[in-house]
DNA sequence: CCCTCACTTGAATAATTGCTCAATTATTCA
DNA sequence: TGAATAATTGAGCAATTATTCAAGTGAGGG
């Protein structure tokens, strides 16, 4: 077998070695770092969602109570509620209690940004 | 959805009335269609991984073979080929062959923004 | 030609997720 | 106080998804 290549796995995996070293480590160094990645891609994962998107976006225009945005949305107040914690705990929206009422509004204008870059991304 | 909220729900839905109608008619109004969301939250959600998170901002620095992708991220071929396909399939990369190597890169400059915007975000 | 290598693809599996339903909290009003 | 309303929460379920495994494709090399 290969000096430099162990290979006790299972399945080839390119002779174990890096077919450009210099490119792969290039590379590395100028990516985020695991920790980042993995926010990053948290923050993706619950936009990634059409329920989410549209609180999100509906929020960027003015502040709803739950009931509202269930009604927005055509969903029930129990999974709208749902998301709203998902959102909530990201601290993408904050909540004001108004008697019965909770009321409902973004947490983060760079959300905002976010939603405009990927608009312009569909328009294409 | 309709204007007047037929509401026919079974669970209570807040009186079947909007608390504010002048304002939800108003974000309505402002929101994106339908079609705009389900397009949006696909890419977010494709992005709301760190394993396709990781591909893409490898490929913004540089074109890569499947194989060293595979090594950067620490995962199979296989699973890399997979994820490789979903974003191709969204064509935020695309493909070159030469000889029995497919080299990976980015298809779109969107995506960078998209990245860059994120990361803002993460770093307050 | 056969064999190997780089990669793709489909099926199976385990984990995650978004929703509904039911119960609960918190606030208002009679 | 007790009934009603707005919202939250937890359990359970169906659907989706990321990974692994195994088989298959296609380009070179001996």
């Amino acid at each position: 077998m290969a000096p430099g290549a162990s290979v006790k796995d299972n399945h080839a995996v390119c002779e174990a070695e890096f077919v450009d070293k210099r490119r792969v480590g290039a590379v590395s160094k100028h990516m985020p770092d695991s920790d980042s990645i993995e926010a990053l891609s948290e923050i993706f994962k619950v936009l990634g969602d059409p329920t989410r998107l549209r609180i999100i976006s509906a929020l960027s225009v003015d502040e709803l109570c739950v009931c509202d945005i269930a009604h927005l949305l055509g969903a029930s107040i129990s999974a709208t509620s749902h998301q709203l914690r998902i959102l909530r705990h990201l601290h993408l929206v904050k909540h004001r209690k108004e008697g019965k009422m909770v009321y409902y509004s973004l947490d983060d204008a760079c959300v905002e940004k976010l939603l405009a870059e990927g608009l312009k991304h569909i328009a294409e």
